[in-house]
DNA sequence: GGCGACTTCAGGGTATTCCCTGAATTGCCA
DNA sequence: TGGCAATTCAGGGAATACCCTGAAGTCGCC
């Protein structure tokens, strides 16, 4: 019973040096390739492939959000990504989808093969670097977690209604909406939304929306 | 420069036989030892020692309070925890603490040694048994952590360019600077939104930047 | 008692987004 | 080769967001 595999990047010299370097395992069988998140989608359900080695950066749909439909439709698919980028957003992210494996883009062939036999087996393909990037995020994140709220003054100086109508804001309500919802008018809205843009420095609810997001104030998960 | 060392354990066997290990060492010197928490945290401010070794299971204060106390008055003293114990629970809590360095008792010398000399130099001392545990619990909290894209079955159509847009305008951009960027004009961005918006069924580009940055299309801290 | 901030709201103007219809171009594929 | 999806763009109207000024009521605080 060999592992399967299917290939998914948009450069086709990395999908051709994958696959030949991979063809050298006889446990290994490559049985597909895909040039993008997309083709890879509908690849799945066609090839059902044991393995995916996947590419994050890719135009059009990329290997996360890929990595996320893929697993959708099949949850017993595993995703090693493969990327020349290794950040912490990137492995964090890809670990959200469900990844099973991380691998950098220069890895070696025993490694490669390393990787796909291990999360083959249902196990957890992370090297040494990506252990150590995981480790110290988590690190920082729990150490820095426990601090007080500090009231309002040290952060931005946001008041507490400005972050009311922030939280409002970012969940994608119109200031109509918003203006519902904390029984005030719309132009009280509008006043504390470019009071808020101001002091934060955005030029629009857009951004306000992304700063919500980064600075925590709002999560994506609720509702 | 020698690395000054405290020693805190109630166990007084280990007290000694630990000092006596690391006289071997002519950069570490062990300049006291307590045998409580509160001892510790008296010790520290009189002594001023570069690293606590502590254990964790203590009658009264217990390694971890007495870490978070002795971190209070001195920011600088590093921490590397001893303890027969490697829990879970232990290590996370630890790092909530702010320990700088765990170990296991059974470590051997040259181990006590390297994380001292680690931890006095500003970095973290983690063996691979905690690295891993750790990274156990890093990956199913993130993964349990995520749920899925609602209930749409098909990649939810969304094209290339469209992808392509969705970046634009959750990076913070209006109509007119989108059109600029990807040199179209801003009745095509418009179109595509329009299209965007009713595909993934959202009502607004607020709601869209949301998605965006829920399913990974776009990420927080580049730019 | 008053000063400053937070919160509320209005008027009135400009800019931008949103919506709908229609259409030309390209490329792919059956 | 005709059809379909993707991409591009326009006109024009309705809705909404953004901007500026001004102002009234509340609250805490010196």
């Amino acid at each position: 019973m060999k592992i399967t595999v299917l290939i998914v990047d948009d450069h086709t010299i990395l999908r051709e040096g994958m696959a030949s370097l991979l063809s050298g395992s006889d446990d290994i069988e490559v049985i597909g390739m895909a040039s993008s998140g997309e083709e890879a989608v509908n690849l799945v359900s066609e090839l059902n492939p044991n393995v995916i080695l996947m590419d994050i950066v890719m135009a059009g749909m990329n290997g996360l959000e890929a990595t996320r439909w893929v697993k959708e439709q099949n949850a017993d698919v595993k995703v090693v990504i493969i990327s020349s980028e290794v950040t912490r957003e990137y492995v964090t992210q890809g670990i959200k989808c469900g990844i099973d494996g991380y691998l950098p883009k220069d890895a070696s062939r025993e490694d490669v093969v390393q990787a796909i036999r291990t999360v083959a087996g249902g196990a957890k393909f992370f090297d040494d670097a990506i252990t150590k990037l995981i480790f110290e995020d988590y690190y920082s994140r729990e150490k820095d977690g426990r601090r007080k709220p500090s009231s309002k003054s040290v952060t931005s100086g946001l008041t507490r209604r400005e972050y009311e109508i922030i939280e409002q804001v970012a969940s994608g309500k119109s200031n109509q909406e918003v203006a519902d919802a904390l029984f005030v008018s719309v132009k009280t809205v509008e006043t504390h939304k470019k009071n808020i843009l101001d002091k934060l420095g955005l030029k629009n609810s857009l951004q306000l929306v992304r700063y919500a997001i980064k600075n925590n104030i709002i999560s994506l998960d609720e509702e």
